[in-house]
DNA sequence: CCATGCGATATCGAATAAGACATCAAGTAA
DNA sequence: TTACTTGATGTCTTATTCGATATCGCATGG
């Protein structure tokens, strides 16, 4: 079924996934069947407004009436606060991270020097030190599924170069921009087989 | 029934009641029925999402799923716009000032100068050309309440004053803010027994 | 290969909103 | 009084969400 609405169940499921949290941890949070959840992102159902609530509310997000004449206000705001939040972290998202280590250090092309990798390298490890936003966690993920197309295997360096600027470059921003707070815990460890400090 | 939607379905009523149109109009404007309309402004009724929607969007108003962080400041933005919100001319807005035009005129007693009265009289003669806010408005109805409880009777002078005070503010106000534009069709004319401009 | 976690689906019964009426009491205007 | 409007309720029937539960295919990681 398609209702009007489908900005409201949109901007939930985004909610949802840039927390990083599944549909099973959603409904144990807002007490609403993981199925259900499925159908309504899917606009498979008219959801009621008590479920609308309880959705929103264990993703931290209120259902406000906005009068027409304030929405382009109202949404700047919006937009503004959520480019600047933190992305939660949570095993899947820094996954991110640690998929792109991994993947990074199984990288043996002749034409990508061992040099350029330790650089990116570094750079990841700052960025799991500090939380990025869910945008800068984007650039992680493209640069991960590059790899995973190409395979390892015939790698441009063009295209890797390109990706690892974009990493430096969040580096750099986290590095400004981010709270100074280190996790709490560490939800994963980069040192396996390396052990330097950036 | 009760449930966590409380702000949203009281909102939606005051927004209604602020255009000053009835439950059977919007149910025409939204395609829903009158009915369910009263069962949901009560809270006896979970309604769904995309009844939600059809009802906002007859009034003007959009949902949005505000973060937590945002909401103080959507909130004000909300209230800043709509409390300057012009209030749409219908009769039954109008009427607000028609009906306090009417009873006094009738008001007749020894400790209010006839005077003041028409003083009074002339400041909603402005009211009526003009389209004064939803804010200005109440004071209008609250003046019109405390006429009907006093019953035109034992009317404190005191009072009075003040909410002559009130109407007179409004109508300077009313004057310099409100666009110079006259009424497309004033809904109800004002002279019956006389005809002085202001 | 196996285990795990993900989102999407299917089924079923119970609860309930929705829609289409018809009133009704209260207020209000003529 | 009479006529009209407004919001609230009642009563049907129908449609659909909801909740519980299980399962499926898929991807990932060990």
């Amino acid at each position: 079924m398609r209702y009007a609405a489908d900005h409201i169940v949109s901007a939930l499921k985004t909610a949802r996934e840039k927390k990083g949290i599944s549909q099973r941890e959603l409904s144990a949070k807002a007490g609403v069947p993981q199925a259900q959840i499925s159908r309504f992102e899917n606009g498979d159902v008219d959801i009621r407004l008590s479920s609308l609530v309880s959705l929103g509310r264990a993703l931290d997000l209120e259902i406000e009436l906005v009068p027409r004449q304030a929405i382009a206000a109202v949404e700047s705001i919006v937009r503004a606060i959520t480019r600047s939040e933190r992305a939660i972290q949570t095993t899947r998202t820094s996954n991110d991270v640690a998929k792109l280590v991994r993947t990074l250090k199984a990288v043996r092309s002749p034409d990508i020097s061992s040099l350029a990798i330790e650089k990116t390298l570094s750079h990841l490890r700052v960025l799991e030190r500090f939380q990025p936003t869910t945008e800068q966690l984007e650039a992680v993920k493209r640069f991960n599924d590059t790899l995973a197309k190409t395979k390892r295997l015939d790698l441009d360096p063009e295209v890797f170069a390109k990706h690892a600027k974009a990493i430096e470059l969040i580096r750099t921003q986290v590095a400004y921009t981010a709270p100074p707070v280190s996790l709490p815990e560490p939800a994963y460890a980069l040192d396996d087989e390396e052990d330097d400090d950036a």
